[in-house]
DNA sequence: ATACTATTTGAGTATGTACTCTAATTTGAG
DNA sequence: CTCAAATTAGAGTACATACTCAAATAGTAT
């Protein structure tokens, strides 16, 4: 992947799959369609990615980071901020959040790689939740401002899921009730 | 199935099914190590089962209602009680409570019975927290309650739902906030 | 005992999947 | 221009899966 041609079938590539999961969901999804949809054959696919479930992960990622309130990570988001771009990923791109908690629950039986990423994802998203908080309350212990921000980004994916199921259901009331509770 | 060995068989074949889950993961949960597991040939589990699929909801179902603290629904539970027996069955079957987690989101994009099933059971529980919330507190109008039951449970979801990646969660410790939370 | 139905047998089918491999073609740095 | 490396072509493989079906057997109500 160092020719522009093979950057350009990366990213078409990564387009279809992130289209083909919100259109088909993550069982809908098959190499064939991504290809298809993509220009692409197979040969090709596996020449710019190792699996399916890697250009997935990569897709999905893409997607979250397009929302993020603070991609240089500068430290300058506040805690609406994080709550209004989880709210608006969930809203947005309803399909990919269900894949991503999808892929977090498989996470904890599947490779210890996977988990990590995972892992470590979340613990990126507590800290910068935590920082947020921080910066609103200065009063807060660094302890007590970790329990909360863990607490609510907990319940920020559980109302996550539920909105999964119930696509009627309101997350941004409940985002904000449950930020009242964890800056109150 | 009207005769005692059919009822067996259904018996054998749905513990093989949670014990697989648990095992295995649902990945590798399969007819044939079910089949095996249970003793029995796919013939017989396509006599007493429609689907897969069907199995492993049914068996999920059982474990959760194995540990329902007011299984005759005579509204003598405290919102204790539930809290416990939510945690008890994440951390005694994290397997299963996984399993109903994918089932949970898997629902969202499935028929519309299984959506159905999954909102029902979601509502039930929402109600009877509530309920017993109602009854800690009564000086809270219903809609408060309603409110707050349905943050709860999702919030507990939630943080299920990190607990089955990191599984040295302490989901005691963030149950019991989140219960102060919603009684306080 | 009879007869009707539930249950079990177990090989077999149909289907779909992620992924591979070799050869041809294109790219762009020096 | 050249040539090594990147990219694409595209048929093909290997494999696993959920599920079926007709025949044999066992269970039970009468």
């Amino acid at each position: 992947m160092r020719y522009k041609a093979g950057l350009e079938t990366r990213d078409r590539i990564l387009e279809s799959t992130r289209a083909q999961i919100a259109e088909l969901g993550l069982e809908g999804t098959t190499i064939k369609t991504i290809c298809e949809d993509a220009g692409v054959l197979p040969g090709s696919f596996y020449n710019l990615f190792d699996s399916k479930e890697q250009a997935i992960l990569t897709a999905v990622r893409v997607a979250i980071d397009a929302v993020d309130p603070d991609p240089d990570h500068a430290g300058t988001d506040t805690l609406d901020d994080l709550i209004n771009a989880y709210i608006r990923f969930v809203d947005e791109q309803g399909d990919l959040a269900r894949v991503y908690i999808r892929i977090a629950v498989a996470a904890g039986r599947s490779s210890p790689e996977l988990k990590g990423r995972v892992l470590r994802h979340h613990e990126g998203r507590v800290k910068r939740f935590s920082d947020a908080l921080l910066r609103e309350r200065p009063d807060l212990s660094q302890e007590e401002a970790d329990n909360r921000a863990e607490a609510l980004v907990s319940a920020l994916n559980g109302v996550t899921l539920h909105r999964t199921i119930d696509t009627e259901f309101d997350v941004g009331h409940f985002a904000r009730i449950l930020k009242r509770v964890a800056t109150g």
